[in-house]
DNA sequence: TGAAATGTTGGGGCG
DNA sequence: ACGCCCCAACATTTC
């Protein structure tokens, strides 16, 4: 019964398992699989210095690739680890372990296309092949466009069309039941060798994710509706750090999602819908990232190029400490240092913040995530960005300006986000937790919290900062000048 | 997936 | 009893 290895393709191939950390529903090992007799996964990882640096991305990374090594070997299969450049290190594993083909998951931000480009140069010239597969997304480029031909630049008809497609959702793929891998001594090195994995890792990656998933759709998907804009509660799905890096795939998430909402309540279905509806976000900016790749380096509307930031190393400073003064900013910013992960609503909050109140540009903000929230993902990092900027596709309305008292009052009422995260303010009634300074001495003094000593005075004043800004918007390629009187 | 400014309405206190 | 004012509550417009 066995099949003869004349059907296949390809005698070996590797695969590369980059923004892929899982084996089930893994598009690139699937195919692999299917033309391969023999297939290796390898993970390539930049600087072996680094991974021992202890941040909650790296933390997270670790924590999937060990994940990762036990589904594999669970499966036969051994995981290869390369460290260094994948522009190196990829055409390097295919020459040692004498594979026909690499197979990986498409990216679509420039930057790492062109250095696709150059791998698959590389292996062509030793003639192997790189085979890029659509994985991370349900739709990728041009599939779903409007009628005309052009791709959508506004999110509902975009999301309507989508679920209207005649294109079918993928489904996910099955595990395949077994991996055929040579063995890979002395041609990889060892995880338990690479600095930083020799601790034991905390619990992470696709079977995590998948127990997660689980749970979130076993019972607190049904109050996401109401739930999901609390930062002080646990409302959301927390799937975003293992979507960002594949160990639970979008096909998995939104067909789970799906078979959840067939037995659910009329409130229930409802929420159900508009977690679907975030996906679809993700999916949007996505779209808009392979179809404007002009996003990456600026605003999607370019008559917000000449807009005129500020330069302010020291309000900078202040928002990445989370000490600006303003509670909610601070404690959403000191949830993000201190975990690398930020609830979505005061993703919103701090991005209206940095570009509104202190108008610095938003593109320092999208650096700084980038760098530190463990989900960092270039397509939806930067299209929120754009749009809490008002210089992207859909935006908000550039005068649409956050109030941070007022979103902290709204969105956590009794303070329990605030205290959370920020310390010096637990002590403050709720009536005073988004404005300390409001507090008479006295307050101040049995709260053991004396704004301008405990905690600081805010760093600006919102509503002349909202002003400035009106101001700024109004004339993006003019100097801000005063109403003339 | 705002907020502030401005406009309108209606109830109650009061002379 | 009535008009007047105040102002809260809500609606609309503007940024």
């Amino acid at each position: 019964m066995r099949k003869t290895p004349v059907e296949k393709k390809y005698r070996r191939a590797v695969v590369w398992m980059r923004r892929a950390l899982r084996v089930r529903d893994n598009v690139a090992l699937w195919h692999a699989v299917q033309d391969a007799i023999e297939v290796i996964p390898v993970v390539c990882l930049r600087g072996g210095n680094a991974y021992q640096a202890e941040t909650p991305r790296r933390r997270y990374i670790r924590a999937a690739i060990a994940d990762l090594e036990g589904n594999l070997r669970r499966l036969g299969s051994g995981l290869a680890v390369r460290v260094g450049d994948p522009l190196r290190e990829i055409p390097a594993s295919a020459v040692e372990f004498e594979a026909d083909a690499v197979y990986a998951v498409n990216v679509y931000d420039p930057a790492t296309q062109r250095r696709d480009g150059k791998i698959a140069r590389a292996l062509q010239q030793e003639g192997r092949q790189l085979h890029l597969v659509k994985d991370c997304v349900l739709f990728e480029g041009k599939e779903i466009v409007a009628a005309s031909g052009e791709p959508y630049r506004v999110y509902t008809p975009y999301r309507n069309a989508l679920l209207g497609s005649a294109q079918e959702i993928p489904r996910p793929l099955p595990i395949p039941v077994h991996l055929a891998t040579p063995p890979l001594r002395g041609k990889t090195v060892p995880l338990d060798r690479i600095r930083g994995f020799e601790r034991t890792v905390e619990e992470g990656g696709e079977s995590a994710a998948l127990r997660r998933l689980r749970r979130f759709l076993a019972g607190p998907v049904a109050a996401y509706a109401q739930e999901r804009d609390l930062p002080g509660r646990d409302g959301t799905s927390r799937l975003s750090a293992p979507l960002s890096h594949g160990a639970i795939s979008v096909r998995t998430l939104y067909w789970h999602t799906v078979a959840a909402k067939e037995h659910a309540e009329k409130q229930a279905r409802k929420s159900i819908d508009l977690f679907i509806s975030e996906l679809i976000w993700r999916e949007f900016y996505y779209q808009i990232l392979a179809n404007y790749p002009h996003v990456v380096g600026g605003p999607f509307r370019k008559e917000f190029a000449s807009l005129r930031w500020r330069h302010s190393g020291r309000d900078f400073e202040a928002w990445t400490s989370g000490e600006t003064g303003y509670p909610i900013v601070d404690a959403a910013m000191r949830q993000l240092a201190g975990e690398g992960w930020m609830h979505n609503r005061a993703r919103m909050i701090v991005a209206s913040f940095l570009t509104k109140d202190l108008h610095l540009n938003w593109q320092e903000g999208e650096r700084h995530f980038a760098e530190v929230l463990i989900d960092a993902d270039i397509a939806s990092n930067n299209g929120g960005w754009q749009w809490t900027a008002g210089t992207g596709t859909d935006a908000s309305p550039w005068f649409r300006i956050f109030n941070p008292v007022l979103q902290g009052k709204k969105f956590d009422p009794d303070g329990s986000y605030v205290r959370a995260y920020v310390p010096e303010l637990r002590r403050v009634p709720a009536r005073f937790i988004h404005t300390p300074w409001e507090m008479s001495a006295d307050d101040q003094r049995s709260a053991r919290c004396v704004v301008g000593r405990n905690y600081p005075s805010p760093i600006v004043d919102h509503a002349v900062e909202r002003g400035v800004t009106l101001e700024l918007y109004r004339h993006p390629g003019g100097v801000a000048t005063k109403k003339p009187v």
